[in-house]
DNA sequence: TCCTTAATGGTCATTTTGACTATAAAGCGA
DNA sequence: TCGCTTTATAGTCAAAATGACCATTAAGGA
């Protein structure tokens, strides 16, 4: 099919790479965005945070690696992994994107719920949910965090792909119940669209909006939470069986965008 | 990072992959999507037919590799296909998705205007464009044609994966553009979308929409083209400076989906 | 008990759609 | 040359969806 492989040539002469997976695990915790990130224990980059990840087993696909880390990294079972929203984000191969050697990573979006601090086995021990910068139009929240800019390899550039994927798919699928609990309230729901796109929502449009979107969320049976909150208390909650939302719901800020 | 990897195991000791790039590569010709396809000249799959592609050169990206191709299996110099719109689809890592090896096989769509009949050089010449099932909302045309159903290795699904992703983006990019030539009328504007996604679109509704959207099209200054055309000439347009649709110009069978 | 905080229930004006009608400007065949 | 057909364009009108607000209810806390 090309130049460097003429008629005849052995097609079986190919090069070798490394392949590895990459996961940019999301969650929302106190109105934060926050990411999974490991430290790293030798070169390169050692010392550096970096997005949790591996190499592929010999028979294994991307997509079984990817949760086969995500279960490790989150200290919860496979089997809970399972339940875990995880979703393929694009594949990064520049040539020196590792100094060691020549490695081809699938990257992977995963949203879940507020977990308990990554307590899993092996090297995990250095995991750790780290928050990222709160958005510009959002109220400047704590400006002591870490600095989170320049992890390992290129996973700045995968974590900010990703970042902004989840953004977009808000918009028009009903991912957002990904990042909450089995049994949710209208406002935890429109907690994660604020915290992820960094704007704040109208509250009862948002809320005629969800309820107006058939599939999107569907009402627990009896009883409302009362919880310590202050205010009156909310009604609980489920995802519903619809995984996109037509019309969708956009963000405000589209407006402003090329 | 896991069991596979405990506290001093080696992480240069990984399983080496065959790393290859597959183009599903679309333009629209006589009112029908059509997708650039290879006979295959040896096994596996030999004769079937297959989305162009390649394995990647040591120091190249998959970027790299797919514009290579795309400029190789349509004939053009990389300089021309340096404008042909092309983006990652996804990655393909199933252990067996071809029998004589590992291969992981990063996927991309190409958008092209209507291009004459592939001449490239090399293996090039049993390409070929072949038109897709058209979509049930149409007009049935012609139901004679080569039953696009089993491609080469994976190659079905990935197909059916770009088709999708890019009747998607239809809605909320100007990525219709693509497959248009640089001046274009709105009429076949209009023709794209009614292509890919497989409806009819009412045409003052359609018009009135894509020019409210700022930076969608502008105007080409004179005078509109007459052509061989049966009816009014039509005013024409290139391709704006925006990137995206706001508020996104939604498929009618939206409603429809869960 | 009064105040503050959320959740809910509504209203109203604007925007955006969807469905259609009407007019203009070619090409065609008789 | 005269209709007829075809495609482009200009409008109209009502329904649907959004954005901006106001009001009420039901806790928890000082």
């Amino acid at each position: 099919m090309s130049a460097t492989r003429p008629e005849g040539y052995d097609p079986y002469a190919f090069e070798p790479f490394a392949v590895t997976v990459d996961l940019a695990v999301f969650t929302v915790r106190e109105s934060r965005l926050h990411v999974l990130l490991v430290e790293r224990g030798q070169e390169p980059y050692r010392g550096a945070w970096a997005l949790p990840g591996g190499f592929l087993l010999p028979r294994e696909s991307a997509e079984t690696a990817a949760r086969r880390e995500l279960a490790e990294e989150t200290g919860l079972t496979e089997r809970t992994a399972a339940d875990l929203h995880l979703e393929q984000l694009r594949t990064y191969s520049e040539p020196d994107r590792d100094p060691r050697m020549r490695v081809v990573s699938v990257a992977y979006t995963a949203l879940v719920p507020d977990l308990p601090e990554p307590r899993g086995g092996g090297d995990a021990a250095h995991a750790r949910w780290m928050p990222l910068p709160t958005a510009a139009p959002l109220p400047a929240f704590g400006r002591g965090d870490p600095p989170l800019a320049s992890l390992a390899f290129d996973h700045d550039r995968i974590l900010a792909d990703a970042h902004e994927r989840i953004g977009a798919k808000l918009e028009y699928t009903c991912l957002a119940t990904a990042f909450c609990p089995r049994e949710f309230t209208l406002g935890e729901l429109q907690q994660v669209y604020e915290t992820v796109w960094g704007v704040e929502l109208d509250r009862p449009n948002f809320r005629r909006k969800v309820l107006a979107t058939p599939g999107f969320v569907e009402a627990v049976e009896g009883e409302p939470r009362r919880t310590g909150g202050r205010g009156k208390p909310a009604a609980l909650y489920r995802a519903g069986a619809a995984s996109a939302l037509y019309p969708p719901l956009l963000r405000p800020e589209g407006r402003q965008q090329t």
